[in-house]
DNA sequence: GATGAATGAGATTTCATTCAT
DNA sequence: AATGAATGAAATCTCATTCAT
């Protein structure tokens, strides 16, 4: 396993821009030879790099799930109970950035399992600590928590072309369907997602 | 437009019911074939019914938003300001029972376009029924509502194979979210995801 | 495995019949678009019927050994001990006229294996009756007589294209390698290669 | 044509080596890559050394062609009748020996064209000195014996892999089939091929 | 001179769509 | 009108050859 050399390297960053641009406008139905062309090299750098189109897929989200993981760690660092909802939105933050494979993200695939477990746990130690500072209710669980990551991919997926912080005000949304029966619903801070958006996204 | 034989349209229905099928199990990605093989007839009665595969794919999408004009329609009977909470539920229900093209049903297409605008309104109607007798904070807007949808089909989007009523408690908690301030929240009903489903869904 | 139809049945046998012109020309490098284009169809013509261009070489290689079959059980049916002289020459025409996989011929595959194993023991007991009447010497094997094949094989590999009944005479002094000490060779009566043609072959 | 340098001379040699490693293995089909690691050198000096992968394989036929030439001078100093069959025996070894390129070693290509020229006269120098002995039948042509050759070219071929030595055996039988009608066969001295090795390389 | 990354034409294979039977 | 075989453009992937380091 031997350090690429610097031009190799390059290209490879290039070609990882590049899938994310292209996948992210076109869906990863796009072709190779597209993200070869948007990168500027040759097909055959492509596959010297990734060995199948699985691969530079795999490649992206790998990446994202290490990124995420790194999101995670930080999170843990904060002990006054509010990981949780800071994590929740860098996810999204970072999902929305980089919408190309969304629907790989979290589908089973052999790419960084560990990062998986590690930000899961993530997940379940965060909320332990919400519900400790009593910033959730304590009935919720920590697969709870997976879902609203996955509810807010669907968000991003539908809305990011055209609006691409909507998720947020729906996050704040969910959180405040998580929060102790007896706390007072904080206002909304987000906008709303405009209903010409809406219109344009549905058609 | 003359009405279709009735072989024609037995014919039809097979192939939508099929297409369903297929789609659901293996994606938009499925090839034509494999749903005029599953509706028991040959290629060129898909392409008699169906001038495209995007025709085909068009019609099931219309079908879902008919019937969900119908249960829009069917909530808006409800004066009690229960209707915004049952179609939500009611339409989760017929999106998790097909699941075919979830991804398209709410992206921009020209199928029945005025039933997508009933639906929205419906839904705006619903929520300033709901604002009325108090279930439903006032700083809510129609926006959000759609969101919630969209935020659903994410969910059964990921989870539907696996686990397909993991959306309802979901939910819930959405809906716990979007109550006035001062409403206690209702406890949880339904079961929350399985860690072991969550585990086999993202691997 | 119900019939083809009768124009999909022409097809096969175009293909079959373009593929063998075409191996033969050009080697089992050829591309299959050639072939579709000698058999006057499409590449999806070919791809429906093979599902791969192996599966088209092993279409030929299994018709040329259930030929070779066929041969064998025609050679069996002679008792006066001419069989297995018969049968070599008989197997030397039918490859000399189909050279196209010939390497592929006697190579593993699983391909017809009964075939392969019947003529092998076809083989076996046309020596032994040869041997029995004496026109082979005693300590022949049968594996000799599988290498005369191969042997033959080699021999139509480089001469077919130019001298494409050279292999005959070869066949003949084989065949007088055979025979028993005291049994006088008989004249050949074959012609031998041109050295023009063998200069022309190696350059 | 200036000489090489040492070094340059010394990765000429191991590419060569390599390539026949590789070629015997792999098929002429392998890539040129292949042969690069296999040489421990980079690509770009493969190509310095040799101007395509054509020119490699030129080399190693003329290496071959240039070894056989030297038996076959060597041949021509035996002045008692057994040079034919020393020769074709040599023959064999070297081939069985380098098997990378035997379907290329007998065809047309302007790789060392003296080497063949003398090569065939030898042989039908041979021939006629064999023939003067008494030991080869006097109706046995120049031709006859390159069909000789090419048919242990066959052999190898098939069996080279498994049965490295099984074509010594078809030679005595080949040469029992050249000798005058007078002489005694000779028993034969080289073990037939073991059926279990036909089995394998047939399948 | 040596290296190995880059190139891109060409190979195999798929599949939405058309058309002869 | 129904069938399913035929079509061919487009996708993925390979590899002999070139070229920047």
């Amino acid at each position: 396993m031997k350090p690429l050399r610097r031009d190799a390297a390059e290209n490879r960053e290039r070609l990882l821009a590049a899938a994310n641009q292209v996948f992210a406008d076109h869906g990863l139905d796009a072709g190779v030879e597209e993200v070869a062309q948007a990168a500027g090299v040759g097909m055959g750098t492509l596959y010297r790099r990734f060995p199948s189109k699985q691969a530079l897929i795999d490649a992206l989200v790998g990446n994202l799930r290490l990124e995420l993981l790194e999101l995670a760690r930080s999170a843990g660092e904060r002990e006054d109970g509010s990981g949780l909802r800071w994590l929740l939105f860098a996810a999204g933050e970072l999902q929305a950035a980089q919408p190309a494979c969304l629907q790989r993200l979290w589908r089973h695939s052999d790419v960084e399992p560990e990062a998986v477990t590690e930000i899961r746990q993530a997940f379940a130690d965060l909320l332990a600590d919400a519900q400790r500072h009593g910033t959730v209710r304590p009935d919720v669980t920590s697969t709870d928590i997976t879902l609203v990551i996955w509810s807010i991919v669907g968000i991003i997926d539908t809305t990011g072309a055209v609006a691409p912080t909507a998720w947020r005000r729906h996050l704040e949304l969910l959180l405040a369907g998580l929060r102790p029966s007896g706390q007072p619903a904080a206002g909304l801070t987000e906008p709303a997602l405009s209903p010409a958006a809406a219109a344009a996204i549905t058609g």
